[in-house]
RNA sequence: CGGGGCGUAGCGCAGCCCGGUAGCGCGCCUGCUUUGGGAGCAGGAUGUCGGAGGUUCAAAUCCUCUCGCCCCGACCA
């Protein structure tokens, strides 16, 4: 396509609402424009690059054995109360009602709507197995909308759902899409991570996160640097830990410490380590309050704490309720003598002697308390967040950190849906049994963002071939009529040989050209101007590497063609 | 929702403290020159100063309310 009829508007400075690379990034290259808050419009290159994620993603659903559909947007308030996801959704929960004030959302997903597809059309186990998925654009009214693309409201989102008649089969079906997930990623010129994942809202008893490795990740993922585990952070397994502080016991004393409230504050004031101190976390669950301990230089993961507790959150409690439940304000709260509450612990706590902890008493800790002899423990647990150096739970390597931006996550969902929206089939004994699901999701959005934030350099973008908006930019560095010419001839030629050309054939200067190409970021430019020609030859600049050659503009379209395949085997 | 910040021309910003003519750079339009890494000269257009109310002779500027957006935290593809 020609440059001077596409709306391609590229800004010379940096958007002021931007700061991460990738949502920056796409408003300089006029990928998209903003209409509201985490609502945006695609334009033509942004579209482009859209399709071409959807595309490979369509080929590996179709290939995996799933089938395209297209579900309404609007989804009926009865499905979701049969769930009661109407209500425990939240206000993510796009609601409105039409002119008969009926309730309807905007679908944030489609477990619903599909299950009662399922059930209405589906009656026999030799029916199945079955995947339907389809691409199509979700609603969730986030709380913080942010990063351009990479967390909007609206986005487009590829959604598969299966069907099996047991157990066996959906895990069949859910590691074909954990397959079918590795190849639409790598095939899209990403460097990511499947990782064991937290279940969330969605619910299911299996789940793994597909994660591109970036510094802007929202997500924290644990991985062996030896071993295959890879865990998404919420999830990652702490083993419990072998050493038993052997020391021996001495007097539990008190000490003052006045205004020393933090771990920071209050190691430093007595000249200990981090590691030789416990922190008295409170948190409130629903009604309840719960004391968690667990040790000076680490993190209760609250992930963890809510699944054992077997609630869907929990809070730190407010300063009010550590003042009633412990009698001090925060930051001196501890298990010795503390009443009325459960005390769970993390496993560290377990081997630690002579501890420092607060007294439960303003500018007061304990120096030396001891598990069993000055306090007792209901239970202890895997309760905090794994470290770098940490052993891997699967026992091969210790763990890294990284961060990762989560482009897809499959669950195995089990009966889930199926048991409450009564989604049941006849097994071959002529026996009704409830379908067993799982859902896949990918951001298609967020994983043109992720493509962005894994390759870019100061200059612009650098799209992965196979998702690139064009193969080839065409810059014209000469008004000349023998420029334009032999521009016309090759634009033709590359197209017929199936390149997917932007030609910038604006009347601007050189400079600018370029510095929109490498902005752009299309993977190769070809550079025809008056110099070149004089010679008989054109230019080709790989965006990646910067590396230029002169080619004989009669050899361009074959060279351009073994670049392209080389890019992308797929296309041959 | 809590905390922080910002709304002035298409984009990036100054002006606000200390009330009185709305400004700069880029972009845009016209003409001439230029034409291989964001051109030069000359001329030109563009603003409900986010909105409403108030104070004042006078408000972008002070006060009140409100809306929008961005960033940090709790949610998620």
């Amino acid at each position: 396509m020609k440059a001077s009829q596409l709306l391609i508007p590229t800004l010379r400075d940096d958007p002021g609402e931007a700061e991460t690379v990738s949502h920056r990034l796409m408003l300089r290259a006029g990928l998209i424009r903003k209409v509201a808050a985490g609502i945006y419009t695609y334009l033509p290159l942004g579209l482009r690059v859209i399709r071409k994620i959807e595309q490979i993603i369509r080929e590996e659903m179709n290939r995996a054995g799933a089938q395209e559909l297209l579900m309404p947007i609007a989804s009926p308030a009865e499905l979701w109360k049969e769930t009661d996801r109407w209500d425990y959704y939240g206000k993510e929960l796009l609601r409105f009602k039409d002119r008969h004030e009926r309730d309807f959302c905007l679908g944030p997903t489609h477990e619903e709507v599909i299950t009662d597809l399922f059930r209405r059309e589906v009656r026999s186990y030799r029916q199945l197995p079955l995947n339907f998925y389809q691409i199509q654009t979700k609603f969730r009214d986030e709380i913080r909308p942010r990063f351009g693309l990479m967390r909007g409201r609206e986005f487009i989102m590829k959604d598969a759902y299966s069907f099996d008649v047991d157990e066996a089969g959906a895990k069949v079906s859910y590691q074909k899409m954990y397959d079918a997930y590795t190849r639409i990623f790598t095939r899209c010129g990403l460097i990511f991570r499947a990782v064991e994942a937290d279940t969330g809202l969605i619910g299911g008893d299996v789940s793994h996160e597909f994660m591109v490795l970036a510094e802007t990740g929202e997500a924290t993922v644990a991985y062996s640097d030896q071993g295959s585990y890879a865990a998404n952070l919420e999830r990652a397994e702490v083993l419990p830990p072998a050493d038993v502080d052997v020391a021996s016991l001495l007097p539990l004393t008190p000490i003052s410490t006045p205004q020393r409230r933090t771990v920071d504050e209050v190691t430093a004031f007595l000249q200990i380590l981090p590691r030789q101190l416990v922190k008295a976390l409170l948190y409130r669950s629903g009604e309840e309050t719960i004391a968690v301990l667990i040790r000076g230089d680490h993190e209760v993961n609250e992930v963890k704490l809510a699944r054992l507790l077997k609630v869907t959150d929990v809070v730190l409690a407010d300063p009010e309720t550590v003042q009633h439940v412990t009698g001090a304000p925060p930051g001196f709260a501890g298990p010795v003598g503390l009443r009325h509450v459960r005390i769970l612990a993390d496993h560290a706590i377990k081997g630690m002697k002579n501890i420092v902890i607060g007294a439960n008493k303003s500018d007061t800790h304990y120096q030396n308390a001891n598990l069993d002899r000055d306090f007792t423990v209901e239970l202890f647990a895997d309760l905090r967040n794994a470290q770098a150096g940490d052993p891997s739970p699967r026992g091969l390597g210790v763990l890294t950190l990284a961060k990762g931006i989560e482009v897809g996550q499959v669950f195995l969902l089990g009966t889930k849906y199926s048991h409450k929206m009564n989604a049941t089939i006849l097994d071959d004994q002529g026996e009704e049994r409830l379908a067993v699901m799982g859902c896949y999701g990918i951001g298609v959005g967020r994983t043109a963002a992720a493509a962005i934030e894994q390759n870019h350099d100061e200059k612009g973008i650098i799209w992965p071939f196979p998702i690139a908006p064009f193969h080839v930019h065409l810059l014209t560095v000469s008004q000349s009529e023998k420029t334009t010419a032999v521009a016309a001839r090759l634009y033709t030629d590359l197209m017929a040989a199936g390149i997917e050309v932007l030609w910038d054939d604006r009347a601007d200067r050189a400079g600018v050209k370029f510095n929109d190409a490498d902005l752009i970021g299309v993977p190769f430019q070809v550079v025809i101007g008056d110099k070149g020609l004089a010679d008989g030859v054109v230019e080709i600049k790989i965006r990646r590497t910067g590396n230029k050659s002169r080619i004989a503009t009669d050899d361009l379209v074959a060279h351009v063609k073994k670049l392209s395949t080389e890019a992308d085997p797929s296309i041959a």
